[in-house]
DNA sequence: ACCTGAACACCGTTCAAGT
DNA sequence: ACCTGAACACCGTTCAAGT
């Protein structure tokens, strides 16, 4: 890869030049591939110049999520009824994780954060104009935000497990099939949806998850 | 804190005994106070010994989260309506976060984690009973228990930020503060919860983010 | 078979010294 | 004011050597 612009030369470096080269190696790599000498090497600087544009290794994943959400989320939703938006905004965000797993794993990892408040917003944005009660609101939001950062991370920490998994493919980890073959009795329901484990679409399942979750804010 | 019993003596170091101690050292300091080496410490041996009985880090955050969640879920809530057992699950999981951030962390770290499993399972046991038919109950499950995650790892974040920093209490970090602050025009709805955001009740928000979902999942 | 603990190959972060 | 890069204080994991 060769830097994106010619801006390096005159030793100016910004904290966006920095967050980029981050987003860049993290696409490329995930995060185990993002460390701060891997992203001086990319910024043909030291380790410690990175300090000068952001605050740590924590600010620096929640500045480039942001960039992520806010990308993903740039389309103008504005012309769709709004429980079609929602949907649109949740699954905006899944192909988005899914594409670019460590947005997933980090949506989770602060409160607060830049990024999980624009999808608040976004799907919150979309409340009124289906009905939802003024004092409802508020919950209707966060309820919807906690189902899509759970599903995230599910869907993030699946495919990092595909990635260096190779083959198992569709397969559940060896713990997760160990869990199902033990204790059929007491776990009848995990037993009887075996099936449905090894062999749903994930994005469906989201998919669904929005719907009933749709059905249940609107009252 | 002591030894729990006398069997060090003898030598027997037993998976058990590793995932207990793991347990306390979470409990009393954090995801960050856990180290092979103050593990090791705590057993009287060597970092080494720990791989004789689990197989790396992650396997022994996954076990000691499938202890404290088994532990939290073992209360018997077979008398229950089927939405009341489902409420009750869900706030079980919640208060064992609440008061073990740790867990909240783990649990959507790896995915089909038997934690989770054991989750979905006691979820999805009650969607019978509650008249969701035998296609939806799959959908149903997985619905409900990503949002828990969700909720989940929201809730271990934010008291992981109450911990270090002290006093900001009830107080948005700063970097939210400021997501609030900015672009007055392009998140209404985020503006006008700001008060919400401030002052909600983290125990009640999850509570009717459940009754919101159920409402949904019944049809 | 299990323990021991030094060693390996890393981390994030700091900070004196430069420009 | 910002960069440089060595140094600090750690990590998880491995493995020869012991018992």
């Amino acid at each position: 890869m060769e830097k994106k612009d010619g801006k390096r030369r005159d030793k100016a470096l910004s904290r966006d030049q920095v967050i980029s080269a981050a987003i860049a190696i993290l696409n490329e790599s995930g995060e185990s591939g993002l460390t701060f000498r891997t992203l001086a090497q990319r910024l043909v600087t030291g380790p410690g110049a990175i300090y000068n544009h952001v605050r740590n290794k924590e600010d620096l994943l929640a500045a480039a999520a942001d960039v992520m959400i806010q990308s993903a989320l740039s389309v103008n939703r504005d012309e769709l009824a709004p429980d079609a938006a929602i949907r649109a905004v949740a699954l905006d965000v899944f192909d988005i994780i899914d594409a670019h797993p460590w947005v997933g794993t980090e949506l989770s990892r602060a409160p607060w954060q830049p990024a999980m408040l624009l999808i608040f917003d976004r799907i919150g944005a979309n409340l009124q104009a289906l009905g939802v009660p003024d004092r409802a609101q508020f919950h209707a939001a966060s309820t919807v935000t906690n189902f899509i950062l759970g599903a995230a991370a599910q869907q993030a920490a699946a495919i990092r497990l595909h990635a260096d998994g190779a083959q198992r493919a569709t397969l559940l980890s060896a713990a997760a099939r160990a869990a199902i073959h033990q204790d059929k009795r007491s776990s009848p329901f995990l037993q009887r949806m075996a099936g449905n484990l090894t062999e749903h679409d994930d994005r469906e399942q989201f998919s669904a998850g929005i719907d009933m979750i749709l059905r249940g804010i609107r009252g």
